[in-house]
DNA sequence: GTAATAGTGTCTTTCAGACAGTATGAC
DNA sequence: GTCATACTGTCTGAAAGACACTATTAC
């Protein structure tokens, strides 16, 4: 044991989301080469919790008020942070997830929405498969998986990417983001070979992939989304936001018919008038929480 | 900014699970004044990742040797450490959970396993409702909620343990674990007016409804109770370890078909002899990770 | 009228749950 | 034979996905 503890640094991410346009958005803060997360030292005297800490980072790097907020992982890889080459203390970094209605945007600061995609192109499948992912992603992966000649590494690949008949995963985006890292095809890898998606500084990139798997998969068993979502809409933006989240296109009449008879939304009897037939206006139902054990958007 | 960080002190808490003769077991070491969950300081310098660290910690204790481990949560409560108030630094730490098999025995340290329904006496529904819930916790939790007279407490008491028709949901055993802290229910809050469940050190009881309700959770759509198994075994040993799990009963014959038919396990041709008529011996089919997006056990 | 979006009804297949009943061992 | 456990078949109802079709606005 230690006395005194070696030299760790503890520190915050945070992977601020929202949806705007149908466009699935991450708030970024210039870094030093490459888009950052907002991020800070945790300072214990000033935080009761690790929530309240990384609220109050948030609020101060962003002038946002957030909502929801849920812890993701801890992350804290010998040099992840890249001062630790030079022999800096280790930097372990508790990431955490928010979500923040529409309207609400930073003001001021030097913060700037980025769509996600932009550094996950091969993540949306909304109209169709990624030409990426198709022409580039995909035989990369493929062809540098056989030529690492790892049967265990080619079936993870296989499993991640739906190579050879296997399902695409939607929610499995770390796992593919992982591969690509190991398999040096993101340009922050020590031997990167290709350089798919916009980088991020540090491994931010690497949390927000946790952040957007996460999403995914929580969309489907907790009524989180209408967190990205103004009190009222219509099904037609739930729809569009659930689709930019989870980057695939729905089924209109089938999600209209889940959502509705699931019980996790009532309608407010106001419409609103658009370009095609007004649309009716709906609100979230929290009595949900209560009637169903696992009260999500079905989609699959 | 602080310029050097203020005093901070990371660590690593580990359940190690195990599942023995149907009972679900927690491993332990003999705390100060409870039972304790295997914990030590992280140390940079010995360990390149967080997940090493919680191997070797376990390894260092326990004399396991752990298979599955995943990263559960980060807890960094003000006071969740008793030294913090009399000025001790802040105690973050690190909660791992790791599955080991059925076989394996922790030798010669001063670990023991424990049943967790000891820590979690109400979460026990595989005989019926548990004495405890029905008889006092239900009463307890319904009474000190309403005498609070908080309107988004009672909702949450009332989703979180089923009552007035709320659904009872398997999962939620930290959301139990934290309103009974609450509302007092357990020894260690700090305004204990009832003493339900044996306690454990520090927080370690919370780490662990975090680790149960994370393993229900997810074996419902990753095969992960195999890792609690051994690498052959009945579709009865599997059906009664997956209930250890759950806490509560499952019919036989549709769980059969599901797991059979789901292609998540496949029989190896032999048979084992029970006291009743022998069993067909099966074994986990890792093809199904590549088949199915959510391959887990089917249990609502 | 057309284009665009919103919304309904229905058909089919899949699958979970309930349950009745059969099979094969030990004694 | 009985008891205990393992296993099979069938029925039913709920729900998911596909799809054809109708409704209401703007122009």
């Amino acid at each position: 044991m230690t006395r005194d503890g070696t030299a760790v640094r503890l520190g915050l991410d945070a992977v601020v989301v929202s949806v705007h346009d149908e466009s699935p958005r991450v708030l970024t803060l210039p870094g030093e080469d490459a888009p950052a997360l907002p991020s800070g030292p945790f300072e214990p005297d000033q935080d009761r919790t690790l929530e309240l800490a990384a609220r109050r980072l948030i609020g101060e790097q962003t002038a946002l008020r957030v909502g929801y907020l849920e812890q993701l992982y801890t992350f804290g890889d010998r040099y992840r942070d890249p001062r630790e080459v030079a022999g800096g203390p280790r930097q372990v970094s508790v990431g955490y997830l928010a979500l923040v209605g529409e309207g609400v945007v930073a003001s001021g600061s030097t913060a700037a929405w980025r769509d996600w995609y932009g550094f996950f192109p091969w993540e949306d499948d909304r109209e169709g498969p990624a030409p990426v992912l198709e022409g580039a992603v995909l035989p990369f992966v493929r062809r540098t998986a056989a030529a690492r000649g790892d049967g265990a590494l080619a079936s993870r690949v296989r499993i991640a990417f739906g190579l050879d008949g296997a399902a695409w995963n939607n929610d499995a985006v770390l796992e593919r983001y992982e591969l690509l890292f190991e398999l040096g095809g993101v340009t922050e890898a020590p031997d990167a070979v290709a350089a798919f998606g916009e980088r991020m500084a540090g491994d931010h990139r690497r949390i927000l992939a946790t952040a957007i798997g996460r999403l995914r998969g929580k969309i489907k068993y907790r009524p989180i989304v209408f967190e990205l979502l103004p009190a009222c809409f219509t099904l037609s933006e739930l729809q569009g936001t659930v689709e930019a989240l989870s980057g695939m296109r729905l089924h209109g009449p089938n999600f209209r018919r889940l959502v509705s008879e699931g019980g996790i939304v009532e309608p407010t009897g106001e419409r609103r008038t658009t370009r095609g037939r007004p649309a009716s206006v709906y609100r979230f139902r929290p009595d949900v929480l209560a009637e169903r054990p696992d009260p999500g958007i079905g989609i699959r």
